[in-house]
DNA sequence: TATGGGTTAAAGAGAATTGTTTAAGTTTTC
DNA sequence: GAAAACTTAAACAATTCTCTTTAACCCATA
């Protein structure tokens, strides 16, 4: 049973971090070069950004599925197919069109191209109208 | 940029698991074992855990180096050590006693042995009077 | 413009994680 | 006690992560 995401290392950086040191005196602290030190605080805060969205997955693991976005769809027209199908199950859905495809633009990405969807997307919803996509 | 920590098929497992399904009928959905699916929700589980400690730690960032306590140290005489240590810098500990052992005794369990501490532990102590253990 | 602080890319060695199978175990439930 | 549900261990190939070096780059500002 190993503890948390972060190695020693990162932990060291990211707490000498905290206390207002340069990349450069934490180099001669724990001996190595300044570049390293950077690649070392940026895998560290990946990994705290990976456990955060970690955890937002267990708390929308209650969705079910709603609908396949299909490869090719105008993304304009995505909110109005979710709202369908979610209004289908007696569900509200918590975002406008603008929220929702900001919130799929932040979610997935790399499956959109400009104005459409490059990839295939599953879309999942909550009884609470919370929305996510995979 | 990837995603969270847990795999495709991680989150398929706990999502058909939440939807109230065996791993048996997992197995046979996404064409495996059911010792697998066992395995697979283990350390999505695992993985879980780790995001949570990982976000823990980042909480407790800013807490400072205060002591460390030797191997072989009695468990009981700790408190009192870190009492005097954080009374020294003017901070005071929000835990009693009852309430630090018990912390330690949840933070680094493989660290101790029986009444005693087996490997050296790093003590942290936050401006708030927050401890935690290394 | 030189200096300090930070970032990036490429490459490599070593370590850790993942999914998988097989085969043997529990624990729970009827 | 028999069946179903679940857990565990050992082993393996494939993949990913971590740390590291080197050498270059950006951007302030004194």
């Amino acid at each position: 049973m190993k503890d948390g995401l972060l190695t020693d290392r990162q932990r060291e950086v990211l707490r000498h971090r905290r206390q207002g040191l340069t990349q450069q005196q934490i180099a001669d602290i724990i001996g190595t070069s300044k570049a390293n030190v950077c690649t070392i605080e940026k895998s560290a805060l990946e990994n705290v950004r990976r456990a955060r969205e970690t955890l937002q997955f267990m708390y929308t693991l209650d969705a079910r599925f709603l609908c396949e976005i299909p490869s090719g769809e105008d993304l304009l027209s995505v909110p109005d197919r979710i709202f369908r199908e979610a209004s289908g199950r007696g569900v509200k859905v918590r975002y406008d069109t603008i929220g929702l495809i900001n919130r799929l633009r932040e979610s997935l990405p790399e499956h959109l191209q400009s104005r459409f969807v490059k990839d295939a997307i599953q879309v999942y919803l909550n009884d609470d109208g919370e929305v996510y996509f995979e």
